[in-house]
DNA sequence: AAGAGACCCTGGATGC
DNA sequence: TGCATCCAGGGTCTCT
């Protein structure tokens, strides 16, 4: 499941891989990928066109085109994206191939069908809406503080809402919260000053190690050359259920926040909130 | 407005 | 062994 660090590792790879290379031509074996403009449109707009800049925002792949339009992209679960020879094979789940006049293929594959592509005027038709970058000053403890403020909703929830800081996915979520010794359950708007500035920066040094570690592999996320992360070698908590907590030995637990799988260590992450022993 | 839940989708895991 | 059911979760939508 790719967030901001898996995404980011991806778009380095394929950046330089497809920038500036002109695309021919565009074949979508599974039309509903394009989620605008209507198929026939899509194509024909990007015929011809080439990538002029590449940037990511939250979990979306922006590729700004000569033109001047933009299209950009969501893995969702299981997208990936690679760039071989026009002649290679194609896979099962191959979904969208763009042409690129050198010869080679930029192939969007995607077993489940959740991924989708864009071409819009301006970004802010899809991605407007998001919350800001948690590694910009932009998320820092005041900015956390109002939107949490007398909300009764799970601060794990929160932390998936895109509208509120946007890259997080359930993997970076259980484990800030662990870091920051968070119950996934605690209310917003109970949260204290110094458990925000806390979870604050624990979401940041999260997200910088796993981008260090070029992400997380579970199951499906591949780097465009098939390589893997490795920051599931450093997972606290997510899906370690019933493994000991590696600070404190407890066994780890499984709830469900807000249909999410929720991992947590229940003796550390404490539902009463901070204790004052002595 | 905020929060909860359904839905989309496939394939591997689990249950009987 | 084989079939049915469950589960994974990012984003969008509906309902209260």
């Amino acid at each position: 499941m790719p967030e901001l660090p898996e995404v980011q590792t991806i778009l380095d790879a394929l950046a330089p891989l497809i920038l500036d290379r002109e695309i021919h031509s565009v074949t979508a074996l599974w039309p509903p990928v394009i989620d605008r403009p209507e198929r026939m449109l899509f194509a024909a707009w990007m015929q011809g066109r080439r990538v002029v800049e590449v940037n990511r925002r939250g979990k979306y792949m922006l590729f700004r085109l000569d033109d001047d339009r933009w299209m950009i992209m969501h893995l969702r679960m299981t997208g990936k994206v690679r760039v071989v020879d026009a002649s290679q094979p194609l896979r099962p789940h191959d979904r969208l191939l763009f042409h690129l006049l050198d010869g080679r293929d930029w192939r969007f594959e995607d077993q489940r069908k959740f991924g989708r592509v864009y071409l819009v005027e301006s970004p802010d038709e899809v991605i407007g809406k998001l919350g800001p970058e948690p590694l910009s000053n932009a998320f820092d403890a005041d900015y956390l503080m109002r939107k949490l403020a007398r909300r009764t909703a799970p601060i794990k929830s929160l932390l998936l809402d895109q509208r509120m800081v946007a890259g997080i996915g359930n993997i970076y979520a259980d484990e800030s919260l662990f870091r920051a010794r968070i119950h996934p359950l605690r209310a917003c708007g109970s949260l204290t000053r110094t458990e925000i500035e806390g979870l604050v920066g624990a979401v940041k040094a999260v997200l910088v190690q796993a981008l260090a570690e070029m992400g997380t592999t579970l199951q499906d996320y591949r780097r465009p050359d098939g390589s893997i992360g490795s920051f599931q070698n450093s997972l606290q908590v997510f899906r370690r259920t019933g493994e000991p907590c590696p600070t404190c030995g407890a066994p780890i637990q499984r709830i469900v926040v807000g249909g999410r799988s929720t991992h947590f260590c229940p003796r550390e992450q404490l539902l009463t909130g901070p204790t004052h022993p002595g």
